[in-house]
DNA sequence: ATGACCGGTCGTACCGGA
């Protein structure tokens, strides 16, 4: 099975490197992010001709994520058990004192925000799979960077029981963290900026803790395994990239990966993303 | 390559992205 992860900053802007790219590599399983369009404006009928099912989250002009299949797409969940809210018109409401004691959720309800289109569950060919778009943080002392990691706590969470369960078991997304110093082209250039504290890795490091792996891409050039390279600047041609796209395997996955690699040429020309695809063939 | 972003939107500036 070849699965892979790409954050593809709007599918409709997307949409013709994104089925060439469908062509060409062939994954069997991919996970979208930043898709940044309604269910009802999802190009379903253009992938369903290349042979793939939608399972999808959207809520229109931000975040979205989808879970594409051509081997079957079933039990499917738009959201997670848990799910912070998060308002947008007044993100206030979730700037107060980090309590220890209080479920991080609760430091989110309110009645105007919603749950946003940022994780979507589907089961292909036995394959539990998770598409992710965790929470940009914006700035460590901004209220969306407590919402980042009520988040990720709240989907830790929600996952335990299905990750003890043993079956094979997959997250996969743009987790806006990059786990190691190495994981960015110069960790000098990253005081005070997000992606980087320990808060968000001990996140990761939570995660890790229920079981899952980091499977850790090869590069196709340089020595870094970057997946997100900013438009701005000429920052892909001099690699100052970061790693934040992340595939989060059960043993029972990791253990079947035949390889796995960073797809940089589909950051190559006209048009792209600013992420690259991470591709995973396992012998399932 | 002697410079260097993009997508979306009740848009022609601004927000969000990381």
């Amino acid at each position: 099975m070849r699965l892979a992860t790409w954050n593809v900053n709007s599918v409709t802007a997307r949409l013709p490197r994104l089925l060439d790219w469908l062509g060409t590599a062939g994954p069997d399983v991919l996970c979208l992010q930043e898709t940044k369009t309604s269910v009802e404006d999802f190009p379903a009928a253009q992938l369903r001709a290349l042979g793939y099912e939608s399972a999808i989250a959207g809520q229109g002009r931000w975040n979205g994520v989808a879970v594409l299949s051509r081997v079957g797409l079933d039990d499917i969940v738009t959201s997670f058990a848990g799910q912070p809210s998060w308002d947008a018109s007044s993100p206030q409401h979730a700037d107060k004192p980090q309590d220890g004691g209080t479920a991080p959720q609760a430091l989110f309800a309110s009645a105007t925000g919603i749950v946003e289109a940022r994780a979507v569950g589907a089961t292909c060919a036995g394959l539990r799979v998770w598409s992710l778009y965790v929470p940009n943080g914006r700035e460590p002392s901004h209220p969306h960077y407590a919402y980042k990691l009520a988040w990720l706590t709240a989907y830790r969470a929600a996952i335990a029981d299905e990750v003890a369960a043993g079956g094979a078991f997959v997250t996969c997304g743009d987790f806006n963290i990059a786990p190691t110093d190495a994981d960015v082209w110069d960790i000098g250039d990253f005081a005070g900026s997000t992606h980087v504290t320990e808060r968000e890795r001990a996140a990761l490091a939570a995660l890790r803790d229920l079981g899952l792996n980091d499977v850790v891409p090869r590069p196709l050039k340089h020595d870094t395994p970057f997946t997100y390279w900013d438009y701005r600047g000429g920052m892909f041609h001099q690699n100052k990239g970061m790693r934040i796209d992340l595939v989060y395997a059960n043993d029972a996955v990791a253990g079947v990966v035949r390889d796995a690699y960073v797809d940089r040429d589909a950051r190559k020309g006209t048009g792209p993303s600013d992420h690259a695809p991470v591709v995973v063939d396992l012998d399932l």
